[in-house]
DNA sequence: TTATAATTAAGAATAATTCTCATTCCAGAC
DNA sequence: GTCTGGAATGAGAATTATTCTTAATTATAA
């Protein structure tokens, strides 16, 4: 019985969500494997224990929860990644060659200023951005040599 | 004969492109509308002059010759946008509501200190990065009334 | 005008994701 | 601990977006 298993309990109680195995793989696959993961990756590594149509809906209901986050790779397929405590913004670079992704931050003066001129953008346009996202693309270290 | 059914010739000739109907009606398209175009709206608006087959090689070809630019909305569907003769740098904001998506330009300072960011980053994870996009998510004017 | 190569159209094939529904599981009441 | 109602799952069908195949058509340029 990991410690992981307890933390991705935990998780789901604090958020007074079911505690379900299907629910409980993801987790502890994502806080063991502390990365994004594609759909393809977390079927893989969870080795058949899940069957695709759950894990997509259980994909669902843990953005829905609040403790992960969905977005896609260039090539349009889904990665997950866990939400982190701090709630902390960052970025993704996603390497052509191996799909690879990888996080960033952004230093915080280069945020800020990001985060200033969309309150610009939002107030010139009379729009309401609710978040943005910089991505990344090119070739990572592994995959130039 | 409309002015811009020329300026579509002119286009693919200067890519010593050959000139065919549907390249001439997506081009002609994207030069009426004047915005970014989902392929569902590219089959609506030229109203079943085009297979839907064709359009996606038709695009293929596009993007190859550099006319074109391919991206996905959110929801992972294709879009297509002009590129301009100036190649100027530009980000998009997806409507979450009406699917409507905008064309914007940072001030330039901060384009360029996000560029200056991105070689950093590349220098100090010895990666390549060949290009970056910024998305912004909210909801647009019209969906906001 | 004609030959050749490039392109198209229609639909089949594929890939990713969502849906359906009968079965199973979880959590709280007894 | 057992029961029970509602929530969640699994298997596969359905859907959606995109790509592929191939025979027929069209564009170019000699």
């Amino acid at each position: 019985m990991p410690s992981s298993r307890n933390k991705s309990r935990d998780m789901l109680s604090s958020k007074k969500a079911t505690v379900t195995n299907p629910r409980l793989v993801v987790l502890d696959l994502l806080l063991k494997e502390n990365r994004p993961l594609t759909i393809d990756q977390v079927l893989k590594l969870s080795k058949g224990k899940l069957a695709q149509s759950t894990l997509y809906r259980v994909i669902g209901d843990l953005s829905d929860f609040g403790l992960i986050t969905e977005f896609t790779t260039p090539e349009n397929t889904m990665v997950i990644e866990l939400n982190s405590d701090e709630g902390n913004h960052h970025h993704h670079i996603f390497c052509k060659d191996c799909g690879s992704i990888t996080d960033i931050e952004l230093n915080p003066e280069l945020e800020s200023a990001l985060e200033s001129e969309v309150a610009k953008i939002e107030k010139y346009r009379s729009i309401s951005i609710d978040s943005h996202s910089l991505e990344l693309y090119g070739t990572c270290d592994d995959c130039t040599n």
